[in-house]
DNA sequence: TAAGTAATTGCCCTTTGGTGCAATTGTTTT
DNA sequence: AAAACAATTGCACCAAAGGGCAATTACTTA
């Protein structure tokens, strides 16, 4: 039932139907036991996720390696915490320093103490088996719901920062200056040099950056920082 | 050993300690257990930190009830999760609609479900016994610490809510435009006002709130809202 | 009823902000 | 060396922001 796909993979006539699976939510699911892969994969399926199974944690990692374009949307990972190899809570220290995907656990007969270790590195949930499908899917949809947000905020931090690489210094300078609320006398005052010159960095540090007003710099600059 | 303090004492000669503690930070410990009790108290008090005890969930909420005046400073629940009466998932689901002080759980036998629901409902750790008292200690810190920045956030958000509130409606109209960008001609054509009304209005808001320019404004505006 | 508060407006003046036009200088890239 | 980019400045003009002074109107409160 369940197809193992990676990004890898070449384009086919079935990636239209991924990309719409892909845009409401992509679970990674990983699990030593192939029969709960199969499971959980037709589950999310049916839900209209797209869904990739790992037998490893490893396997799972390799494939973050290869930075390949990937359908856009939220993703999370549900991922067993006792695993052959890697471990879940070895995987999420790994996952910590790369992205910000969401993970969740699933555990047997684990005790407090993983729970509670997962909790502290940033895990979002624990699940523990046997695991109520409503609950699942309820913690699933919390999860992508936060990777969405979070994607959408990194969108916009990585616009806006890539228009800040833009400006020169003169201009970020001026820039930080505006935002901290400096008039333009006291900004040519502070850098010696001509009102007019501070005119015209500032002018061209907002339309760099894309912000129609001095107010839009200041919320642009308490965002992403200047 | 332990001395079991409430907020409703009369001042003493011994306030000024007390005082001094709370402001480092002040530990509430609750379990049903008076040895514990005792023992994490003395610990506490010898790191230098206020601690109040309570064998019960319900004694400490009875406190609460009583909005007595009590020393400013951070502040932190350690509670065990398997008490009498009131157990201590129960008394999370009762403080969490009261404020943000945040909440450690100490637990003996219990299962990962409890430290889930636990994490779930915004525990900020929980610690499994035996409780190492370095891990504790560095628990606590994190969690006074977090109390902290809370606690000056909320007064900060409090300063400012009181000075908008001082606003009359046009003011806050007007300053809500001005936050958002609109010039003062832009604002007088949607108010069909005079020019100068909405500069005066403007102005005023901006002495009110105590915002030494525009920049200021668009801040707290994000910052408190209008 | 008198005082106080809030909203309103006009006139006038100064400071700031926003731009166009034109030009100079130094550094970097092709 | 020519072209391109960044920083700089002067002059002039207009729009917007910030206030001072004085006055009117409507509503609430002591």
């Amino acid at each position: 039932m369940s197809v193992l796909r990676n990004s890898r993979q070449a384009i086919s006539v079935s990636d239209e139907k991924l990309a719409a699976r892909c845009a409401r939510g992509r679970v990674i699911v990983i699990d030593d036991d192939v029969q709960i892969l199969a499971a959980l994969a037709a589950l999310f399926e049916l839900e209209g996720y797209a869904c990739e199974t790992y037998t490893s944690a490893l396997a799972y990692l390799d494939i973050l390696n290869f930075p390949s374009p990937s359908f856009p949307g939220p993703c999370c990972v549900l991922c067993d915490i006792k695993m052959p190899g890697l471990s879940g809570l070895e995987l999420q220290r790994r996952l910590a320093s790369l992205g910000d995907t969401p993970l969740l656990f699933m555990s047997g007969d684990s005790g407090a103490q993983e729970a509670v270790s997962a909790f502290r590195a940033g895990a979002i949930d624990f699940l523990i088996k046997p695991i109520d499908v409503d609950v699942l899917l309820a913690s699933i949809n919390r999860a992508l719901a936060c990777s969405s947000e979070c994607q959408q905020a990194q969108i916009r931090r990585d616009v806006l920062a890539a228009r800040i690489a833009m400006l020169t210094e003169r201009e970020r300078d001026i820039a930080r200056r505006v935002a901290a609320g400096q008039t333009n006398p006291e900004i040519a005052a502070k850098l010696n040099i001509a009102l007019r010159t501070v005119k015209l960095h500032r002018q061209r540090a907002l339309e760099k950056i894309g912000a129609g007003g001095t107010v839009d710099l200041v919320r642009i600059a308490d965002e992403v920082g200047l």
